[in-house]
DNA sequence: CAGAAATGATAAAAAGTGTAAAGCATTGCT
DNA sequence: AGCAATGCTTTACACTTTTTATCATTTCTG
């Protein structure tokens, strides 16, 4: 149980520097090669919408990498940005007995 | 790299099992505890609805646990769903050394 | 330098998703 | 029988996602 101390990289910024960058391949080019808008994959790279199933899966399959890879950065970085942000309001299911 | 054969259980599931049956809470306390209507409990219950980052956080807060744990259980559902489903046509970003 | 292409941003529209409330039939228990 | 819990369906509403079109700016290229 590691304890993440700053917040993940977005998968968009990790698509973007690891794919992109690296092969020096242009967003619009991306965007077509895997069939979604431009504006959509812009958003992404720059880390303004969530990776879904289906991108990560577009992704997985244009760059022979694995889906989970792609889910599980994004799973990351929604589970940070859970534990740093509002709290809703439970009552406890379970008693905590280290309490 | 583990190869999963078989789809790993709805976080739902796992939650029915695992907090609901083993202290014997019902699906009606349970959504009242958690803050969500009773349909939206049982829907999850029953892995008709996916475990939203909202609802992972309700749960974690309710039951001493981590989010990142039904946030990743969740995660390797969709994981397992798009991995088994239909693939979307794209086109190689990268091209394997190992085609 | 001039034209063409790429980029990031924005707004508007369409489609899809998530959540809740109400109602109903069934089950199990006292 | 009476009551609470359950699973399911329908309806309604809000929110999200994705796309298209447009604009100003930057970058490439010839």
């Amino acid at each position: 149980m590691e304890k993440m101390t700053r917040c993940p990289n977005h998968p968009g910024l990790v698509f973007r520097s690891q794919i992109l960058e690296e092969h020096g391949i242009s967003v619009t080019k991306a965007a077509k090669a895997l069939g979604i808008s431009r504006t959509t994959m812009s958003n992404f790279c720059h880390g303004h919408i969530p990776c879904s199933a289906d991108l990560a899966q577009r992704i997985a399959l244009a760059t022979d990498s694995n889906v989970a890879l792609w889910i599980n950065l994004q799973a990351n970085y929604d589970a940070w940005q859970a534990e740093h942000g509002e709290q809703p309001v439970v009552e406890k299911l379970v008693l905590n007995s280290a309490a």
